[in-house]
RNA sequence: GGAUGGGUGGCAGAGCGGUUGAAUGCACCGGUCUUGAAAACCGGCAAGGGGGCGACUCCUUCGUGGGUUCGAAUCCCACCCCAUCCGCCA
């Protein structure tokens, strides 16, 4: 959520940089929406101001065994007409609410404006794929090859995107996501956190899910207490960590991995990556998550940023690092990197990561404050990143470490997750 | 699911329906004292919002939502959450 502050003060500047997204801020709307609240609000907090006064003086009366019956009057016909006033005023901030609500967050300076994928920016590429002497397959066809990728039978069980994975390819799998929680706990001063997989609409709208992308979410109904939502990834429950909380500011900043299953509907996105695990309704990432001080929120992206690619260089995966233009960013991102691996498969660098500063975009929505030098409350900032999404990394190691037989070599970093087992051989 | 107790400021913890935005303690900030520190003492200290150049002033907020009342942290109703016990269960 925008802050109202700024959009008073600074409509016409923010409107334009948002027009980059391209969102269409209505000023015209939201200016009349405001002269109309001030209107509303002014008058209700005078006739307030009087009922109270009013209501004192009777005390006063009542105290001084005077007669209140006029008084009492009064305050009958104030609490009237004050009525019908709250019940306006109630109305107009739902409506300036609802307005705030669905405006995405203003991209940073830094941010090149562009409307699709083709205007992101690269930053760096690390690492060289391979060139191969032989035909490179896809994850699917190399899947097929050793056993243990399977997906009609996770058709048959659940439907399209979804995956069964068995024997060493599951195991690779979990390799893959302990390797992560380990590097990023063990050397990047990440905290641990295993969080609820099913969160309430609260926390949906604190990262800013809700109300806009409701439709991207499983919803899970629960009868009158309305519905629980499965987590789009680690993100919603570890961030709301702090929703309703003010942390000391020596305990910023705060830093969390946790690895968890994460489910999409993918309403919108039909026939986009139908073959293999790239685009799945569930899939497990690692997430990174860092509660900062605002006045080091470009620095932690940066680092953020740098732990998600420390796992891609272990692993010898070759990636690029590209900043998202205004038009590819999410909802309640102000900067995004895309960490890209290189897929043989594809002949191309696909998204495995995504690290974003939210600023206090987030932080506002949920009122996630510490408490500055001066002791006072202040929002801080939010950040995470995938690091990285376990699903992709596999297919991105498979392809990789594919051998000439269909089989698919080790990374090394993942020998001491894997019993010793540094080749998956082809069946049969 | 049943029973009981409870949800108040950063934390702990008071609060006969009227001057309680809320005692007290801790924490925190400033000061006195001290070579320095601690202790002691003095003072300050909720958040959000409206109006005003400003001194300042007004409104809202005691789990949430309704209700009673001129007036609710205090009374009534519903719900949520937490704790403990019982039942069920991985």
């Amino acid at each position: 959520m925008l802050d109202l502050q700024l959009l008073r003060t600074d409509l016409d500047r923010v409107a334009r940089r948002l027009a980059d997204r391209p969102f269409n801020l209505d000023a015209h709307a939201f200016r009349a929406l405001e002269d109309e609240r001030k209107g509303v609000q002014t008058r209700t907090q005078e006739l307030q101001a009087k009922r109270n006064a009013l209501a004192k003086q009777v005390g006063q009366a009542k105290g001084r065994g005077e007669d209140a019956a006029p008084l009492l009057a009064e305050a009958s016909a104030v609490n009237e007409e004050l009525a019908a006033l709250e019940n306006r005023l109630a109305d107009v901030q739902r409506r300036a609410q609802d307005f705030l609500a669905v405006i995405p967050n203003v991209p940073h300076e830094s941010v090149p404006a562009g409307r699709g994928a083709e205007q992101n920016v690269e930053v760096r590429r690390v690492g060289t794929p391979r060139t191969f002497d032989f035909a490179p397959r896809d994850h699917v066809d190399l899947g097929a090859a050793v056993g243990g990728l399977d997906f009609e039978t996770a058709a048959k069980i659940s439907g399209a995107r979804f995956a069964l994975m068995s024997g060493a390819i599951a195991r690779l799998h979990r390799a893959l996501a302990q390797l992560m929680l380990d590097v990023h706990t063990r050397e990047h001063g990440y905290t641990e956190v295993y969080a609820p997989y099913l969160v309430n609409a609260a926390s949906m709208f604190g990262t800013g899910q809700l109300p806009k992308f409701k439709d991207d979410l499983f919803a899970v109904p629960r009868g009158e207490l309305g519905e629980f939502f499965l987590i789009p990834t680690a993100e919603v429950p570890v961030t709301n960590i702090v929703r309703d909380a003010i942390v000391p500011l020596d305990r910023l900043p705060l830093r969390y991995v946790c690895h968890t299953p994460c489910f999409r509907s993918e309403a919108g996105s039909y026939g986009k990556d139908t073959r293999g695990m790239i685009r799945q309704h569930q899939f497990d990432k690692v997430e990174l998550v860092q509660i900062v001080d605002p006045a080091r929120s470009y620095e932690g992206l940066e680092a953020l940023t740098g732990h998600a690619e420390a796992i891609l260089q272990r692993l010898g995966l070759p990636y690029r690092v590209v900043v998202l233009c205004t038009g590819d960013m999410g909802f309640s991102a102000a900067k995004t990197y895309d960490l890209e691996v290189w897929l043989p498969g594809q002949n191309a660098y696909r998204e495995i990561s995504s690290c974003s500063n939210f600023e206090a975009f987030q932080a506002r929505r949920m009122q996630a404050r510490f408490r500055n030098e001066k002791g006072k409350p202040e929002l801080v900032h939010t950040l995470n990143g995938s690091g990285l999404a376990v699903g992709r990394t596999l297919v991105a190691v498979m392809e990789n470490c594919q051998r000439a037989d269909g089989g698919i070599d080790v990374p090394a970093a993942l020998w001491p997750y894997m019993d010793g087992v540094k080749q998956i051989l082809p069946a049969r």
